[in-house]
RNA sequence: UGCCCGAUAGUAUAAUGGUAGUACGACAGUUUUUGGUACUGUUUGUCUAGGUUCGAAUCCUGGUCGGGCAACCA
């Protein structure tokens, strides 16, 4: 049985839309500009997109909204590529504005023509003081009553090459006093000698995002155009173009881009992060990047679920970060295989157990799937646990190791703490423990009720691994707000990266991008960038939720 | 100080003139061979002042606050 879900408000106007017969079936399109790679913002467009065909019928192109020569490159496009299909989503058509550059050029000539188009040959700083205020009326340009003919001949010739970068444009003839500024004769087009990913030096000139987001829409039959809200203002723009060129009328519907604690959301900071080497790339795990979400090992349906759970709505918002952590803990919890690693060790010794002999327990890989499976687990005399899962003066709410109590080994025996050994310094070297007898998973002792239980790895068994601890990469939540330069608020502590955790030889198997839950530590994945047969790398996707650090805090 | 958009628990988001609900968080508890998971309970909200109405989060008006708009960027 479905859940009654509300609407967003973009879905209730695809609902009438569809009711009233308006549209047969909807048209999408996901529009990137190929000068960067994907983030969590863009996921959130995406689910939108795609999300509104899936629901509604109809399919969604992906465009890339390659207008500007000079900043986009191929490698964006292969990642945008594949980001949007790992998400779980696939577009019916690809294509780029820049295959409509000729019909692009011909809406020109016909605005030309009909009088709504001239080439203005000022300087953009001209250009800029003649566009007036919010509240002051901008001024013509004394370019703006050039024949039709005269504008013809000349965009000809911008586009012929005969002219250097900025020293002509072809604008809209609109009006200098329109209240809104984008309508004071906005650029359609500027020239730019630049070679073009796609079309090379086919083009000296170039379509503004003004002249071209729309008539693609059009093109193509997009029927609702969505994007975030700082394109408001230009909607008015985007209708009188169409209605101009009076080509299919493609609507744009606004909504508000997503923002997350303690996290960066703009293109040209994180394309600052990499260039400066703050990072190791796009893809570093630190990242709000999708690829980066990808090696730090969060699902997609993760990060589809939690698109799900922020909505869409036209207000200002704030997303906590812990959303999103909530909805990979919830997925990584029904996914993941169980497995055992200790990352700061200390050593026990099981006294009575008998030296030489190696018994093999069986481990459940998840608790959480209905036909349980299991992985053996060598257990041995000398064995290392947790240094934290020891104390030998413990607070009486603490359930782990400590003299004189039990504790209980995940998947193996219950464990009396006899006695500690401490080098000359006094620091811990060994801990003695004796077995309570049948106490074994299934033995007769074993549901003998014990405070704790821990994980811990057979000394001799143990492999090793490195662990890559990552933590958010600012340390200000809301950097919108923060004073200063964004990158005065970078944690300096975001990556700890434990070079040999002790891991349980299962773990050898592990495939690259492999997730696993380590057992009371979080969630790890196989990082397939660092990782070689010579030596496993997990990278920490996120912690178990911890309700006794949050205890130890308290007492703080 | 012109125009545009917005304002509901800590954070998001519903309620579309008729009981202010949900999720995350926080807090308390139950269960548990993960101090995980699951489950239960508690907590906290309609920016403000008027108006319309039998009845307003919702409609109207004024105000306040937040965001956006003057790139040959998208």
């Amino acid at each position: 049985m479905a859940e009654e879900k509300s609407l967003n408000f973009i879905e209730e106007i695809v609902e009438e839309d569809l009711k009233s017969g308006k549209y047969k079936e909807i048209v999408t399109r996901f529009p990137p500009e190929p000068n960067g790679y994907l983030h969590m913002g863009h996921a959130k467009s995406i689910c939108l997109n795609f999300g509104l065909t899936e629901k509604y019928g109809g399919y969604t192109n992906l465009r890339f909204d390659d207008t500007n020569p000079v900043k986009e490159d191929v490698e964006y496009v292969d990642s945008i590529k594949e980001d949007v299909q790992w998400l779980g989503f696939q577009w019916k058509n690809e294509y780029y504005a820049s295959d409509y550059f000729e019909q692009l050029y011909n809406f020109a000539v016909s605005l030309i023509k009909k009088g709504l188009a001239y080439v203005d040959d000022s300087t953009a700083e001209e250009i800029a003081s003649g566009k007036g205020t919010p509240t002051t009326p901008g001024t013509n340009s004394p370019y703006r009553d050039r024949t039709i003919e005269e504008n013809l001949r000349l965009f000809q010739e911008m586009r012929d090459g005969k002219y250097k970068d900025g020293e002509k444009v072809l604008r809209a003839k609109i009006d200098m006093a329109a209240i809104n500024m984008h309508m004071r004769d906005p650029l359609m087009y500027r020239i730019k000698h630049a070679h073009h990913h796609r079309t090379g030096d086919k083009w000296c000139i170039y379509p503004m995002y003004d002249f071209a987001h729309g008539q693609s829409d059009s093109i193509e039959d997009i029927t609702h155009s969505v994007c975030t809200l700082e394109f408001v203002p230009h909607r008015e723009l985007y209708d009188w173009f169409i209605k101009s060129l009076e080509i299919f009328p493609s609507h744009q519907y606004e909504f508000a881009r997503l923002n997350m604690t303690y996290t960066m959301m703009s293109k040209r900071k994180l394309l600052q992060l990499v260039n400066d080497g703050v990072v190791d790339g796009w893809d570093d795990p630190r990242m709000p990047t999708i690829s980066a979400l990808r090696r730090r090992g969060f699902t997609p349906e993760s990060i589809r679920e939690f698109c799900n759970r922020i909505g869409v709505a036209k207000r200002d918002n704030l997303i906590d970060v812990g959303l999103l952590e909530f909805c990979a803990r919830e997925h990584l919890n029904r996914i993941t295989d169980r497995r055992m690693v200790v990352f700061d060790p200390i050593k026990v010794v099981i006294t009575d157990f008998p030296e030489g002999k190696t018994e093999w327990m069986e481990g459940e890989n998840n608790p959480e799937v209905e036909t349980l499976t299991f992985r053996k687990i060598p257990f041995t005399r000398e064995i290392y646990i947790e240094r934290e899962d020891f104390m030998e003066d413990a607070p009486s709410k603490y359930f782990r190791m400590t003299p004189g109590k039990m504790v209980r080994l995940k998947s193996a025996y219950i464990v009396n703490c006899d006695s500690v050994e401490k080098d000359a310094d006094g620091n811990i070297t060994q801990v003695n423990c004796s077995l309570l007898p049948d106490s074994k998973s299934g033995g007769e002792n074993a549901n003998i009720k014990v405070k704790g239980t821990i994980h811990w790895v057979s000394i001799e068994h143990a492999k090793k691994a490195e662990l890559r601890l990552y933590d958010r990469l600012f340390t200000e939540a809301n950097l919108d707000d923060a004073p200063g330069e964004f990158k005065d608020y970078l944690n300096l502590h975001s990556l700890d990266i434990i070079p040999d955790a002790y891991i349980e030889p299962s773990l050898l198997d592990a495939k690259d991008d492999d997730h696993f839950q380590f057992i009371r530590k979080g969630y790890f994945v196989l990082d397939r960038k660092h990782s070689s047969s010579e030596k496993l790398v997990f990278n920490r996707t996120v912690t178990l939720k911890d309700s006794w650090a949050k205890e130890l805090k308290k007492g703080e």
